[in-house]
DNA sequence: ACTCTCCAATGGTCTGACCAATGTAATGCC
DNA sequence: GGCATTACATTGGTCAGACCATTGGAGAGT
């Protein structure tokens, strides 16, 4: 309650600003300059709050002429960013990250198929049909992955689950970009991606579950194989 | 890719460090005056490094005498506090909450009760009783709530679930400080906690589940009920 | 009307100083 | 000798003022 630092003080204060609405994104802070003469601190302390609540993603910064501090946009990348590094760290190994994938992931499929909108739909369709392009042109469809598992998340309008999702999905994307994937392996994850997207169309809640729970335990399978082939005992992050 | 700051640069070095186990908790580094000089930067910039990794929680600075930055022990509290600070600024309703934690809380109940030791399950029975005492001593067994699910979570050993588990459990719990409860309430809580534990220590993953799942539709309806009447149209934060 | 140059605003970095906290070692009292 | 007190060295926290680097726009020149 009392913060032993100048900035942090100064932090705090912006912070209540936001969360109390009275900072609305895209509004400009005074300059770094400007907000120490009026506060009577130093520009150094004015600097290190910004510089924690642009870490946090609660402001943006750019400089030159036009520049300065803005309130950030509402997003969840940091938090996605700070939970996948966390979990790095914590030497999260494949099997626990498959573990709460499969408990998250097919309620997730389900709830989409039931919220999905048909804006919702479309841009799924459309990742699909890319990754089949990335196919048919030999390409990599992984970086498709990580965004149709994001895909199906926002369709479930649901914050907390969205958030969640891109973080399990971040993490999963690292351990599977570790290995070489055939031709066939391709084809089977987007015949999957196809399936629920199919389950989504049709509204058919535990069609999605259904098909997304395969398709986890599918991936799980694959990964597993591949871990213990090429590295033996080893876990998702060195 | 490339930083454009400075303090980033040395940021990122000593994150890979951290990453790569070649700094290991506990560990100290050099002194802000010391890593300036040898690194041939500014303290500033060097300061600017720690105070964004402090940020992130992977770094502890004392000042003082025997002062200094020390590598943190992985914690999840940084990624909870960031999440739920996330999800507060994403204006999330109680609705959404209570749906994430109806998709989460009953399989990691039933994880739980085939993963806990001896150990876990003793913690949850001492959280429990005092909770118990708590309430005949008229105390607010609020505080215990989140510690539960906390526990409950630990039994899972799967940190991907503790991490989303404890996001969760703060935010409702802030939802829940909003409302009045009686004594009735405070007695229906903690016998549904005691019905879970029961449910863990007789390994009985279903049962587990199925009385996490009516404990959290429980506090559901109550929620509901209570913001209809005190806050109409409230949510979880302002 | 278009392009180019210059400039003012603003964040980024540097220097060097002093303040504040904190653990330890020297000091002094009993 | 043992315990409380003090002094001190170390280290982060803050300050002041300067200069650098980037950036977008205003104004000059065509």
């Amino acid at each position: 309650m009392k913060p032993r630092r100048v900035s942090e003080t100064i932090a705090r204060r912006i912070q209540r600003g936001i969360s109390s609405g009275k900072l609305e994104p895209g509004e400009k802070l005074p300059a770094e300059r400007d907000l120490a003469k009026k506060l009577n601190v130093s520009r150094v302390s004015v600097r290190e709050a910004y510089r924690s609540l642009a870490e946090l993603g609660l402001l943006r910064v750019k400089r030159g002429a036009e520049g300065g501090a803005f309130i950030a946009d509402v997003d969840h990348e940091p938090v996605t960013r700070s939970l996948s590094l966390m979990l790095r760290l914590g030497r999260t190994s494949h099997e626990e990250l498959t573990e709460a994938r499969v408990m998250l992931e097919p309620p997730i499929a389900r709830l989409a198929a039931l919220r999905a909108n048909a804006d919702d739909i479309r841009r799924i369709e459309d990742l699909v049909n890319k990754q089949e392009a990335a196919i048919k042109g030999n390409g990599d469809p992984r970086r498709y992955d990580l965004q149709f598992h994001r895909l199906v998340a926002n369709c479930t309008k649901n914050l907390p689950l969205i958030i969640m999702m891109n973080a399990l999905a971040d993490l999963a994307l690292e351990a599977f970009a570790k290995i070489d994937i055939t031709r066939d392996v391709k084809r089977h994850v987007v015949d999957f991606h196809q399936r629920v997207l199919d389950a989504i169309r049709s509204r058919d809640g535990e069609a999605a579950h259904r098909e997304m729970l395969r398709h986890v335990h599918d991936v799980q399978s694959r990964l597993g194989k591949a871990f213990e082939r090429q590295l033996p005992g080893h876990e998702v992050r060195k």
